[in-house]
This record gives C-alpha cells, sequence and structure tokens, in this order.
RNA sequence: CGGGGCGUAGCGCAGCCUGGUAGCGCGCCUGCCUUGGGCGCAGGAGGUCGCAGGUUCGAAUCCUGUCGCCCCGACCA
C-alpha cells in the first residue's frame, strides 16, 4: 500500500473507486457486476444494521425471511410492478439437472412473495396491523455498476407492512421516512431532504413514493432510501383480504420501505478527503489506534502494557479500539494507514508521552491534535468523538446548503446543473421532466416536505406549477 | 447492445511493432538495522504470459477464434 491515494480534484469518481479499495472496505469479485464487502466495509454495514434494526423494533415491526426465488408468475401478477422490473431480473431455468416447470426470478424485491403469504395470514382486521421487515439480498442486473452505489446483488433491508386503511399506510410510510432520515442525519451524519418523487421516479407498483436525497461532495445527489405507498395494488393481485369491523371483505392497504449497502457509498461519497475514508464515530468500526512508539524492548515495554491498559479503559466505554504493536513498521506509515482505512482517532504512545504522563491524540478529519493527561484519555477521546461526529454533519450541511439555489429560468437551470440542488417550478408534466433531463442531465429528485409550496410557472413550458422541486445530477 | 481499453509473479506495469534464456517497481519470506509522518542494507521465494487452435526449427511476441474484466453511452436503490 505504498502509493498514494489519487486525489478529489484529479478525478473525483476515480478517487471514490481508489478510497473503497485502498480502505479495504470492498473489492472486485470474479462475478461481473457483484463486489465483495471486506470486513471493514462490513463492520459498518453491521452498526447500520444494529442502529436501524433497534428502530424498526422500537416501532413495533419483527423480522421475518422470505425465499430468494420467487415463482415468475408471481411478478406478473401485478402490471406495473413485471414491467418496471423485467429488464432486471436474473431468472432460473434449470435446476436438478432438468429445466424447470416454471422459472424462479431472483428476487430483486419481495413485495409479490411477501404478498402471496400476507393473503394466507391475513383473515380479519384483527390480524392488523402486520408490520414486517426483512434483511436480505435481491438482484437486479444493472447495466453499468459501481462499487456500493450500484452493484448486481446487494444487500439491504425491506419492510412490508398492512394496515386496515389508507391513512394508516400513509402514516407509516412517512413514519418510517422519518426514520430514514433521523437515521441519515443522527447517526451517518449525511444531511439529506425527505420528500416525495414524482411519477416518474416512482417505485414500480406503488401509489407514491418518498425519499431521502444526499447532496455529495460533487453536489450530485444520492437517493439514499426509499419508502413506498403501495396503496391496495398488490392486495389486489394477491388477493390480501380482511374481515372489516363492518363485517365486510376489503383490501389491505400497504406500505413498504428499504435502505441499502448504497449507504455505505454515500457515507464515503461524504465524508471522505484525499487521505483516504472518515467514518463518522457513530457508525465507525474502529474508534481509536493505539500506536506504540518505541526504539529497544526497554522503551516499549512499559509503553505496551500503558498502551493495553488504556485501550482497556477505552473498550470499556463501548469504543472500537486497536493497539499497533507492529515492530516491522515504522509509526509514520501507520499513521497513512490508518487514516486511509478512517480509523477516528489516533493515540501516539511513546517514552516521551510515559515521562509527561500523557498521550497525542489527533482527529482523522481536521487533524487537531491534543496532548492529553492519560488519566483524562477516555473522557478525552469521547469527548473529541462526539465533537467529530457533530463537525462531519455541519461540514456536510454547509456544503449542500451553500449548493442549493432557486432557479427561475430554464437558462439559469441549464447554466447550474453542475453546481448542485435546483429548486425550481415544474408543471408535473412528465414531458418537461424528460425533457429537461434529454437537455440537461438533472432529474427531479424529490419535493421536499421542509420547501414551502408556492404556485409559480414552470421553468420549462411556462405552465402553472403547484410549487418548486429539487432538480439535480444524480447517482 | 453500441464505442474504447486491458488480460504477463499477490498488486502495478515493461517486453509484443522487428519471434530466439520472462523482466522491473511495490508487496511477501529470512537476517541485521531502524521506529514521534510512507526507514535502510543483504539474501531469498514466487509466473503453464486469460484460454484454444494455427504459422514457425522456435510464439508472451505473428494469425484466427474464444472467454473474462474495466471505462464511456441507453435502465435503476
Amino acid at each position: 500500500m505504498a502509493e498514494k491515494l489519487l486525489t478529489r480534484e484529479k478525478g473525483f469518481s476515480e478517487w471514490y473507486v481508489d478510497v473503497v479499495l485502498k480502505a479495504k472496505l470492498a473489492d472486485y469479485s470474479d462475478v461481473k457486476g457483484c463486489m465483495v464487502i471486506r470486513p471493514n466495509g462490513y463492520a459498518i454495514w453491521e452498526n447500520m444494521q444494529r442502529v436501524l434494526d433497534k428502530m424498526f423494533k422500537d416501532t413495533g415491526h419483527r423480522n421475518a425471511y422470505f425465499p430468494l426465488l420467487i415463482p415468475e408468475s408471481f411478478l406478473r401478477k401485478e402490471a406495473e410492478h413485471v414491467e418496471g422490473f423485467a429488464p432486471q431480473l436474473a431468472v432460473v431455468t434449470h435446476a436438478g439437472g432438468k429445466k424447470l416447470e416454471e422459472a424462479y426470478v431472483i428476487r430483486p424485491t419481495s413485495e409479490t412473495i411477501i404478498n402471496s403469504m400476507f393473503s394466507r395470514w391475513i383473515q380479519s382486521y384483527r390480524d392488523l396491523p402486520l408490520l414486517l421487515n426483512q434483511w436480505a439480498n435481491v438482484m437486479r442486473w444493472e447495466m453499468r455498476t459501481r462499487l456500493f452505489l450500484r452493484t448486481t446483488e446487494f444487500l439491504w433491508q425491506e419492510g412490508h407492512t398492512c394496515h386496515e386503511t389508507e391513512k394508516e399506510a400513509e402514516d407509516e410510510t412517512l413514519k418510517m421516512l422519518e426514520v430514514y432520515r433521523a437515521f441519515a442525519e443522527d447517526y451517518m451524519a449525511m444531511p439529506v431532504l425527505a420528500g416525495r418523487k414524482s411519477d416518474s421516479e416512482k417505485f414500480a407498483g406503488a401509489l407514491r413514493t418518498y425519499s431521502i436525497e444526499a447532496m455529495m461532495q460533487d453536489k450530485k445527489a444520492l437517493q439514499a432510501g426509499t419508502s413506498h405507498a403501495l396503496g391496495q395494488n398488490f392486495a389486489k393481485a394477491f388477493n390480501t383480504q380482511f374481515q372489516g369491523r363492518d363485517g365486510k371483505q376489503a383490501y389491505v392497504w400497504q406500505s413498504s420501505w428499504g435502505v441499502s449497502t448504497r449507504l455505505i457509498g454515500g457515507l464515503i461519497l461524504t465524508h471522505s478527503d484525499d487521505a483516504g475514508f472518515v467514518a463518522p464515530p457513530k457508525l465507525a468500526a474502529t474508534h481509536v489506534v493505539i500506536i506504540i512508539i518505541g526504539r529497544t524492548p526497554e522503551e516499549r515495554g512499559p509503553v505496551r502494557e500503558k498502551a493495553h491498559a488504556l485501550a482497556a479503559d477505552l473498550k470499556k466505554a463501548g469504543l472500537g479500539v486497536i493497539v499497533d504493536d507492529d515492530e516491522s513498521k515504522g509509526p509514520g506509515f501507520k499513521y497513512f494507514e490508518y487514516e486511509l482505512q478512517g480509523v477516528c482517532l489516533r493515540v501516539e504512545l511513546g517514552p516521551k508521552d510515559l515521562a509527561k504522563e500523557q498521550v497525542v491524540m489527533v482527529r482523522r478529519d481536521t487533524r487537531q491534535k491534543d496532548f492529553v493527561p492519560i488519566s483524562q484519555a477516555v473522557a478525552h477521546a469521547e469527548g473529541m468523538l462526539d465533537q467529530m461526529q457533530k463537525d462531519l454533519f455541519a461540514k456536510a450541511k454547509k456544503l449542500r446548503d451553500d449548493s442549493t439555489f432557486e432557479v427561475n429560468s430554464y437558462d439559469e437551470l441549464k447554466a447550474k446543473a453542475d453546481a448542485g440542488f435546483m429548486l425550481a417550478h415544474w408543471c408535473e408534466d412528465p414531458a418537461c421532466e424528460a425533457r429537461i433531463k434529454e437537455e440537461t442531465a438533472a432529474t427531479t429528485r424529490n419535493r421536499p416536505f421542509t420547501l414551502e409550496q408556492k404556485p409559480g410557472a414552470c421553468v420549462a413550458c411556462g405552465k402553472p406549477s403547484p410549487g418548486r422541486i429539487v432538480f439535480s445530477k444524480a447517482y
């Protein structure tokens, strides 16, 4: 790992790939379009899972698991759904040495197979609401892939719920979007806009789709999570009915919502720098690395002892800690290596520090260097991590806010297409949306709930618009 | 599917045009030395040159075919 990392200035997307590979987050596999998530990357995913899973449980959901293979006929039952996913399906046609009677598709999402079970499990309004979540892998055959951001197979969670009324289902849809917003901002330190997607951007088979949208360092948007109001579309396709309080049969109202390992890509594109990966403390795999410095065994012995004692204290405080006692590599080498891998804090501990009863503590993102009495090391580390979490969010938010503009003409929209988020009036005609995409490469991201809606004139055609929507280039 | 590129040691590459003992850097192993921002020295291990045919006395190199991957455009979390 002797070569330097590419810089963002020189080529943003090459830099991104370089960070992923050199920080050992993931690697290309021998399967086209598929990646291997390495321990450094998987640890981040495990932390995300742990936090999100608790949030789902706290909002009343339970985990379940459904099959990877879905009978092809299931997908066909919902017309819009199959049309949307058909180009991306991988299909199993042979098994056990024979051609199958009916082919199976490898799940691109699980609405259909889950509904096939819902229809068996639900009889009465007393069975509702039914609130499930599944952690799983899915497969979507993509034309063009990018590590974490878009791969053929990826890991995600998909929530699937059934409700008695449309309002309840809608409330659930928005509640889970809010869970995603809170997770993105409070844990990933990634500011997002929560809002509604345009019809052309909505999930195949949904009535309405909502998303959280983040701005990456190159000012392009990343859709970081989606929540769908499915209405009764799948319920009708699978006959998922219940007997209501009035004694009549009715179709359930449903929601579904998901986030994926794409979030790890979002984390990288939001916080990392020319020295490598930067992880927000709340999701970091390793919070502290203690580097032992010393020339001779006489010097290293006491330092080592102190380092392990400190590591134990830090672990007791709930932090992820590594003690690096490898004598075959110099300290300088290690500084670069751990910065590359995104360890939040570096503690340097050598003979000079022992003499002064102190440690040197360096923050990954700012390289702020503090000399701290050993007795206060744990508290100081916690303080630095806390501040780092806040600062990462503030920095990302400033970039986004500084790169968000109101645009009032088509010329302006064309001119600012690379400058960030553009708030523009749109008449809701898909033709205008398509034309803008064609001519500027910017697409509608969502209509943020926080953006006050006042009527205006569509930037493309001049017809009345109900309010501004976010346009941006996107991943 | 269209356009471009690449397959030679774990990684990055040279060699190919003009056929003749398979090389360099990094990494790895051993020993010594060093350690507060990518140490140094010495020795060493490691490759059916993507695969299959063909031309030739002889192919990494020339020809044909084939497979795979990456990058750029049209679908998507």
